[in-house]
DNA sequence: CAGCATCCTAAATGATACTG
DNA sequence: CAGTATCATTTAGGATGCTG
């Protein structure tokens, strides 16, 4: 075994499997870091909101991808639904302990990056294409 | 306005605009958090690696796929990229301080993620489908 | 109001063959 | 080795109409 495939296969060990193609986790990992699934997280993360009031907060998100993101992060325990059982539905709602752990990551990444997102922004312009 | 609407607006200002469908950082959301780009940023948090290094690294990326996300992210300046120019070809790619400082939350969220991945398995399990 | 079902388009990704 | 080009497939996403 080479030096540096050792060196990777430790590295892969102490952070799990996420290298592994076969690791349910790198399946969890995308549902996690999908594109609505991280809004509503930014949006639910200093409410409880009702399902319109989510998708208005979340600039043109369609109705189908809000509701199965919701059910996606209700299934892995990031949030809980409650449905008062009222006429006009009324449903709210909220992040539990693990989706507003899980919201702290995101958040510090989404800060990280709207800070650093003029830095970005100018290497794009100055990023002369590949010989 | 009303109370909800007040407070949204101004969590959408501290976070900058990624509730706003017309702002650009969330596209750059979007790469950064793609499948490919984070287990590359997880890949070479701690090495300096060569394309096929990277390629058997992450398991079961293709070649298109990975040239894509490493031209992406040269773009974007979270890696550089160094061709030396012998034959036959050798080009290593590094991240760049922005890359690592985006790696860092990325390995957050990862970490945080495999931590509580058993809670989350077993979460899936009690699910019980809604009524 | 809070969805679900259906149909459809667009985007992401993969497989394969090829090249400097 | 480090890619690119092309084609095929899968998946995400949107539009619309309908319902408890």
């Amino acid at each position: 075994m080479k030096k540096n495939a050792l060196a990777l296969n430790q590295a892969a060990t102490l952070r799990g499997e996420l290298l592994n193609p076969d690791c349910p986790s790198r399946e969890l990992l995308k549902r996690i870091t999908s594109r609505w699934t991280m809004l509503v997280m930014l949006a639910l993360r200093d409410n409880t909101l009702r399902f319109s009031e989510i998708r208005r907060a979340i600039g043109g998100v369609s109705e189908r991808m809000l509701a199965q993101t919701l059910r996606y992060m209700e299934e892995d325990g990031l949030l809980v639904r409650t449905a008062y059982e009222v006429v006009p539905p009324h449903v709210e709602y909220r992040l539990t302990t693990l989706g507003r752990e899980a919201s702290e990551h995101v958040l510090a990444l989404t800060d990280w990056l709207e800070n650093r997102f003029p830095a970005i922004q100018q290497q794009r312009q100055n990023a002369e294409p590949r010989p």
